[in-house]
DNA sequence: CCTTTTATTGAAAATGATTTCCATTAATAG
DNA sequence: CTATTAATGGAAATCATTTTCAATAAAAGG
């Protein structure tokens, strides 16, 4: 069983290696950071997160790591309006449960949420099914969101 | 009823004048292009079809138009992934029918599609009903997106 | 119509997140 | 340990969008 915690091969090296794709102290520490957090940061969040410790790591480096990882699926990338991506491991060892967003127009703040995400689930299934044969679309994944007023910004209005 | 072709005060003038706005050229014009096409347009996809015909509207002014558009709510911005906003009308007075988005990740074609339209909105309903008691969130709009590959780029593969 | 008020506009400059360049460094195969 | 080349950092470039500001033109009132 891959390791979790101190040393041995993570989880992630696996497939990394397999993709030709070098294990890199700025490849740990960024996934270190995304794995600690339930928020969801942008590479400037993890910059000045690492920055202290890791003074040596460039924002350059954040940018193009993220990318390495939104494509191995490793995160996923997400627009909430502000002007700036922002990342969110798709499933580290704790295995997350999968979810969606609430977002406040107000204030940006973003809420996980997985309730009714089970009927979701299933309505999702039966549309990318039917989808996939009408328009020949291969379906690799969906996006959902909600976007509102949080409770703070009802009271602001 | 109010008028939908030559002249006369069009359908959205009302909502305009009961917001302070005013009814100018440049806002009659991307109006109007808006509703004459099925596309998702770009700020600049717009400014290049009025160009020849109005070399005097400037690209600041679409950007600023789409801004009070998407306020008002008579337009969606979306964000597929291409770098760039992208308009369509909200509801035109053809009354298009609500519909979500299929993205290709290859070509960034997107596809509109409105099966499977009833079940999901019927879902959303339930969903917001708990989700807005459970997070005190109120919500206003919704976004769902299938990414995936088009039959085009999957035969590239 | 004419005048006044002020929203709107265009052009140019600024912004800011993300990318690109390129010389240097370091992970990994052998 | 050495060779190969992916990875990196810092500076410069990109480029969609925003801001600035002086000029223009809706709309309201006569
Ligand atoms: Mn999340
Ligand atoms: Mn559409
Ligand atoms: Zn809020
Ligand atoms: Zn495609």
């Amino acid at each position: 069983m891959p390791n979790q915690n101190g040393m041995g091969p993570l989880w992630w090296h696996g497939k990394f290696r397999g993709c030709g794709y070098r294990i890199t102290l700025a490849r740990e520490v960024i996934l270190n950071v995304l794995s600690k957090t339930e928020e969801h940061l942008s590479a400037e969040d993890i910059y000045s997160r690492i920055h202290s410790k890791h003074p040596n790591i460039g924002l350059t480096t954040i940018y193009r790591t993220l990318d390495v990882l939104a494509n191995l699926g490793l995160v996923y990338r997400f627009d909430f309006g502000d002007k700036r991506a922002r990342y969110e491991l798709a499933k580290g060892p704790k295995g997350a449960h999968h979810h969606h967003h609430l977002v406040c127009t107000g204030c940006n703040r973003v809420i996980d949420y997985t309730d009714f995400i089970d009927d979701e689930m299933r309505l999702l299934q039966e549309t990318e099914k039917g989808l996939s044969k009408k328009y020949n679309f291969r379906i690799m994944n969906h996006l959902i969101q909600f976007y509102g007023l949080c409770g703070n910004c009802q009271a602001k209005e």
